[in-house]
DNA sequence: TTCGATGTTCCACGAACAACGAACGAAAGG
DNA sequence: CCTTTCGTTCGTTGTTCGTGGAACATCGAA
């Protein structure tokens, strides 16, 4: 597995956040994370395959959405709000609002998280 | 020539929105339209061939960010400023403001409108 | 009518993308 | 050791996208 590269806040680019965010999926993911808690992968659930979905989360690692941390053989996933706020202010904000009034990316979901008490 | 069909503000998706805004190109026309004024097809220029602008004009046409008039032979292109910041509050003053500060669609540049002394 | 200017549309190409299954690799437990 | 679990990576398939060139349609002017 290799170490999984996050960019710098810097290096994060408009047309990447907004190409990330352009797929109903990972608009989904970003929802659920919205909250600022930490995610463990196992907990989403969505209409795609795993391996579909790790893609999805890595596109949004990529373009400097997420950060991933790994703990064992499980990874967590948490929102960069912060840094994203900080590199394009209001964004954030406007996006989510507006799949929220849309109600976009319904299709992913927590599942109750088994272990996690 | 088809009649151009402009999506009602209602029908103006976010992921449309986001994925039309994810190409510098376009990116760089919304920012030439952003004061609000009109501009003719023509006055626009960009590192493409015209079929190329076209299709991009018609990306945003379809996606409901502009309004696309056509006078005789020539066309005008305006931004639906309004609608969107009635339907997706905040977004595009948030995606300007990014596009400014990265220098995002630089390329695209008004020529000195030719005939409109 | 003939010409030129202006956009649109059609077609084709290469690149990028979303999706899946399968194989793989790294812990954790038996 | 072997097995299970979890997530990544690979290979493939089909679709979408950005791009340009050529052909077409429309209007104004000569």
């Amino acid at each position: 597995m290799r170490p999984a590269r996050h960019p710098e806040v810097g290096d994060i680019t408009l047309t990447g956040v907004l190409a990330a965010l352009s797929d109903p999926i990972r608009v989904g993911v970003v929802r659920v994370l919205a909250d600022g808690s930490e995610r463990g992968w196992g907990e989403f659930q969505a209409p795609v395959a795993k391996s579909t979905l790790s893609h999805h989360l890595r596109v949004l690692r990529d373009a400097g959405l997420t950060r991933t941390r790994q703990e064992g053989t499980r990874c967590f996933v948490v929102l960069r709000g912060g840094e994203l706020r900080d590199r394009f202010p209001g964004l954030l904000e406007a996006v989510l609002a507006a799949a929220e009034e849309e109600d976009l990316g319904r299709q992913v979901a927590l599942k109750p998280a088994p272990g996690i008490t």
